[in-house]
DNA sequence: TTGAAAGCGCTAACAC
DNA sequence: GTGTTAGCGCTTTCAA
């Protein structure tokens, strides 16, 4: 069996209280006596259960991470600045992967209820009612992250996807093209539709002709989209909303003899790691995704620790990375 | 305050024993009971809590994973695999990052024991003795994954490195290269190790001359090591033992006017999502990396209820995945 | 089929 | 400075 509290108190010949007190590093423990039961916890090889001490204070200090998928690149990133953050102050983490389903996003933020978590941070892009109804009437420590709906009553720490794609096309408008597509997310993702309603407004405050094609997230999708796109409309500059989208269009825009920036430039979205692998390396909006991370699990401790009443939004900055697929005059 | 089991009891006039074996699904209980307790735990949203649970019967349906850094994208998907089995078979997961760096190893791995999860699944590169033996003494179910250090006592899912390694080398030969360039992992990781002696014992038996570059498992140590590698032995193939290492490499190749598959073949190791999205696409040897997470939780499980006395490693089946970067014919 | 009560391993008053 | 004791919210005998 493993040791117990009162293994150790009976062997130190103190009490559990005593042995308690230097887990806790009570200073009114005397020197002598704090040596000796930690020699025995030595000896023991006792470690305290983590449990029956969150029984005890009804704490966990554990925090829950869920999001959509820690397989698309967009997200190990930001787990990761999540789990330095939280480890640093002292919390462990659960992470849970949704997919965007509604009803996993609602059954694994009931799991970490069960959990006692002493906080989630929730990455999800398609909230529903009925999931932020739960999550208030949870009185637990929430942080949305990255894709927020709107008006939520949520902390949350966000990028302003309207304005990134309004500086992405506006940039392309400053080289002169005046035919700039658009590959536009899913539109129940918020960051998705902002990204295109920036493009759309750049594109009419020039007087161009906007060209949106929608599809999902991914690789796939960008070079089946890109197809039709340079069929039906003849682009010669591409914003996508995201960078998985923008390789995959590349690589179409490759496949049909065409080149990179000088048939078409290309600008995406998030600044992934990839992106400065392809070939040309891709031009995209840069986002602190690692500091959203670490802000998010800020937001949380201030909530943990009460520090703070209300809410509290922190937009992060983005910036346009100027690599070799947009074309132009280096900006650096 | 959240409602607890006594709450629920009184207000059902019940005790809460049988409460407990409603949560509990335990069958003798009236259908009449039954139903009172679960509208009356409906009523009040009572959530049982995992903590007391856990105390009560010592079990803390959790495990967790200590990974090296999942902004690596070779790890995403194994941990994905975990999830997803972890969540099947109703375990929530912790996870921690590394950096391969042995005292945060051993501090998760007390993290994890004070925690009282159920298991461990450990991917490391380098477990040293001291870790090794503070595992054994801890008595609980442990899987390692990927990259076992061999010869330790513990369950374990791999692959086959050095016949990997074997096989993309006699590929080349097979296609009439003699000059065919390795880039390595770091000299601590044993699958880099083992890819090395795969690719040696590969040359020698054909007589040809080897030339190893050995750097750590980056895109960019890729880059850098590839110049020299170039300069010096003027390959007209190359095994990289990873795929971060050959997209690097392929970087530096077309940085250099050469081309691919043309003037240097390139074949990598791991198939990473990414790898084919590359310019040309990355041959690879593809591994199974959702599945090799899946395995290791049912390694696990095994362990946990007790089911297997001993230990048992599993091999996971390569292959060599044709695409445009290693020339030749296609395969398929 | 249900209830009473002991206990899981720890913390936190409170008393000495 | 240290010990005593009463919980924390649940499960699990054991009786009834």
């Amino acid at each position: 069996m493993k040791p117990t509290i009162i293994d150790v108190a009976e062997r130190a010949k103190v009490s559990k209280a005593t042995v308690s007190r230097v887990l806790n590093n009570n200073p009114q423990v005397k020197d002598e006596i704090r040596e000796r039961v930690l020699r025995v916890i030595e000896e023991l090889g006792y470690r305290p259960s983590a449990i029956a001490r969150n029984l005890a204070t009804n704490r966990s200090n554990v925090i829950g991470l869920i999001l959509p998928d820690i397989t698309n690149p967009y997200f190990p990133v930001i787990a990761r600045g999540i789990e330095d953050a939280a480890h640093q102050l002292g919390y462990a983490l659960f992470i849970s992967n949704t997919d965007n389903d509604p009803k996993l996003e609602q059954e694994y933020i009931q799991k970490m209820v069960e959990q006692q978590v002493s906080g989630i941070v929730l990455i999800s892009s398609t909230l529903d009612e009925e999931t932020v109804h739960e999550l208030t009437s949870l009185q637990m420590p929430i942080v949305l992250c990255d894709r927020l709906i709107v008006g939520k009553p949520f902390d949350a720490v966000l990028i302003d996807d309207y304005k990134a794609a309004y500086e992405a096309v506006s940039y392309f408008i400053g080289q002169g093209h005046q035919r700039i597509a658009h590959l536009a997310g899913p539109r129940n993702i918020q960051s998705a539709e902002n990204r295109k309603t920036g493009y759309l407004d750049a594109m009419r405050s020039a007087n161009l002709e906007p060209f949106v094609s929608v599809g999902t997230f991914s690789y796939e999708s960008g070079m089946h989209q890109m197809g039709a796109v340079i069929d039906e409309y003849r682009p010669t500059a591409l914003f996508a909303s995201n960078d998985l989208l923008a390789l995959g269009a590349m690589q179409e825009i490759h496949r049909r003899g065409l080149t990179i920036p000088g048939d078409i430039a290309v600008i995406g979205c998030d600044d992934i790691p990839f992106s400065k692998m392809s070939r040309p390396m891709l031009s995209t909006i840069s986002i602190p995704v690692y500091q959203i991370g670490v802000t998010a699990v800020q937001l949380l401790e201030d909530q943990m620790k009460g520090v703070r009443v209300g809410m509290k939004s922190v937009i992060m900055e983005h910036k346009l990375i100027h690599r070799e697929s947009c074309g132009g005059v280096d900006l650096l």
